[in-house]
DNA sequence: CGCTTCTTTCAGAAATTTGTGAAGTTAAGG
DNA sequence: CCTTAACTTCACAAATTTCTGAAAGAAGCG
C-alpha cells in the first residue's frame, strides 16, 4: 500500500458518516453524500463520473444532488476549459457561509410570525408570545453577520489569508 | 361573531403556514403542526384532546409528536393536578433555547469531522479542509452562548421582565 | 379493587420520497 | 454538420415514512 494514495476505505468511511450527520440534521441524503465526498476530496472539486462512482450512484442522482446543493450555494459549477465535463468545488471559506444563510430560513418564519401577529391581534396573550418570538429571530440574524465578521477575522488570526 | 371568540379560521391559517415554514426546514410534520398550534394557543399550553381535535389528527399522532417535541425540549409536559390529563407548553423563552441547542447537532458534526481528520491525516489538502471547518464550529459554539446571554439583555430591556 | 378516562404502543394501509434506467438535450471537436 | 461526451429530465418501481384504528397500559377516584 503506497502511503500516497488515499485510503478509498477510510474516506468512504468520513463520507458516509459526515453525511449521516447531516441528514439527521435535515438535508437529503444525496446532497449530503455528494456534498461530503467534496469536503474530503484533496482538490475540493470533483466531476459528475467522479461523485457517481465513488459513491455508486447514477448520473441521475449526481445531478439532482448537485443542482440542489448550489441552490443552496453550498457549492459552485465550474466548467473545465476546453470540454463539456463539469466540476463541483466545494469553497472553503463560501459554503459554511452558506450554512449560516439560513437567514433565509429565518426570514420565511418572520414572514409567518408577522402574519400570525396580524390575524390573532397583537393585544392577545398568543399575539404577544408571537411578538416576543419573532423579536427574537430579528435579533438572532443581526448577531449572525456580526458574528461572521469576528470568525472573518479570527480564520485570518489562525489560518493566514 | 363575538370579538373575543378566537377566530378559528384566522388561526388555522397561521398554525399551516408556520407548521409549513418549519417542515421546509426539517422538521417532521405532525411536531411541526403541534408546536406551531401550542404557540398560537393565548394559554401557551394545550391538552392532547384539544391539539386532536383542533388538528384533525388521531390520539396516536398527538401523542408521536409530543414525544418527540418534549425530547428535543421544544415543549414540557405538565399533569393537570387532580386529572389524568396532561398539558403540553411552550414556555416563552424556554423553547428558542432549545432552537438553539443545534449545539447538539454541532457536537456531533464536529465528531464526524475529528474522526475524518484522523483518517485523512492534517497534512494532507482535504485535511486542511476540514480542520478548518472544523474550527469554524467551535467557533459557532462558543458564539451562541455569548449571544444568547446578550438576547437575554435585549428581552429584558425591550419585554420587562 | 374495579371503573373510567387518558395516553401509549403497534401493525399495517396509504402517501410520499428516493433513486434508477432510458430517452432527451446541449455543446465540443472534428 | 455530424458525432459523441456530458449532463438533465422524466416516468416509474422500490423503499421509506407517516398516520391511523385498535388494543393495551397507566392512573385517578369511588
Amino acid at each position: 500500500m503506497s502511503e500516497n494514495v488515499r485510503d478509498a476505505e477510510a474516506v468512504s468511511r468520513f463520507v458516509e458518516a459526515f453525511a449521516a450527520q447531516l441528514v439527521e440534521a435535515g438535508m437529503q441524503r444525496m446532497p449530503a453524500r455528494v456534498f461530503a465526498a467534496l469536503l474530503s476530496s484533496d482538490e475540493g472539486a470533483m466531476s459528475a463520473a467522479e461523485l457517481g462512482e465513488q459513491l455508486r450512484i447514477s448520473p441521475a442522482a449526481v445531478s439532482g444532488a448537485v443542482r440542489y446543493l448550489a441552490q443552496t450555494h453550498m457549492v459552485s459549477r465550474e466548467r473545465e476549459p476546453g470540454s463539456r465535463r463539469e466540476r463541483y468545488r466545494v469553497h472553503g471559506d463560501q459554503w459554511y457561509e452558506a450554512l449560516t444563510n439560513r437567514e433565509a430560513v429565518i426570514k420565511r418564519w418572520e414572514g409567518a410570525l408577522r402574519e400570525g401577529l396580524v390575524s390573532l391581534g397583537a393585544e392577545t396573550p398568543a399575539g404577544r408570545r408571537m411578538a416576543e418570538t419573532l423579536a427574537f429571530f430579528e435579533f438572532v440574524e443581526g448577531e449572525v453577520s456580526a458574528m461572521m465578521e469576528r470568525w472573518r477575522v479570527h480564520r485570518e488570526k489562525t489560518f493566514g489569508s
